[in-house]
DNA sequence: TCGTTATTTAGTAATATAACATAATATTGC
DNA sequence: GCAATATTATGTTATATTACTAAATAACGA
């Protein structure tokens, strides 16, 4: 028999969630393998508002899946586990079967 | 330097963005080991209405992270491929850190 | 066939998300 | 200190999601 207890997959749903668009995906995966990018670079290259990448980011913290450090002028932002992209894969390769 | 295509991550998007919500992410965890379950069996659980249920199943469905089978009365949903749950386990882990 | 049970579909209201413009903050170089 | 640059915060609007009610469908048993 079955039980679901109240806040029972909240958190992990929460990392899930935070991978559940298509900037934000890209995002991780341009940290693959402990790789650092600040802020600018990925305006340039997903051509929305610098605000709007911002804030992707912020949904990507706040899940605990990045983590940023100001050098000078520039935030730039790093994968916390690069186990993530293991994940990230998985789904890849089913999608291209 | 950083290149964004076009509808890169869109599919993959979709599966996280399905595992995005705790009653889903709780759904896909019971059907564990190839275990099916029908849609009444969850609704028992979790306590909200039954086309509440069958719209977070669709959700799945679409996804392609689940598939159903009618059996008489009832609808059995399963696990495509069960090596989701290693990444779910692997969220979890560390969210237990 | 008729009613009952299991489920999906359609329509709806409240809430959340996404992308934007603009304002605010922080760091650097002058 | 002041201007320029990089970024975050705030507020707004359009769209999407969630959970609901009620209606529709499908399979079964009397």
């Amino acid at each position: 028999m079955l039980v679901y207890e109240k806040n029972c997959c909240k958190r992990e749903a929460e990392v899930f969630k935070a991978l559940g668009h298509p900037i934000r995906l890209w995002i991780v995966r341009q940290l693959a393998d402990g790789a650092e990018h600040c802020v600018c670079e990925f305006v340039d290259a997903v051509g929305v508002k610098f605000a709007t990448i911002s804030q992707h980011l912020t949904v990507l913290r706040n899940a605990g899946i990045i983590s940023n450090d100001k050098r000078g002028k520039q935030m730039y932002y790093r994968l916390n586990c690069p186990c993530i992209l293991n994940m990230i894969d998985c789904i890849a390769q089913k999608q291209d079967e």
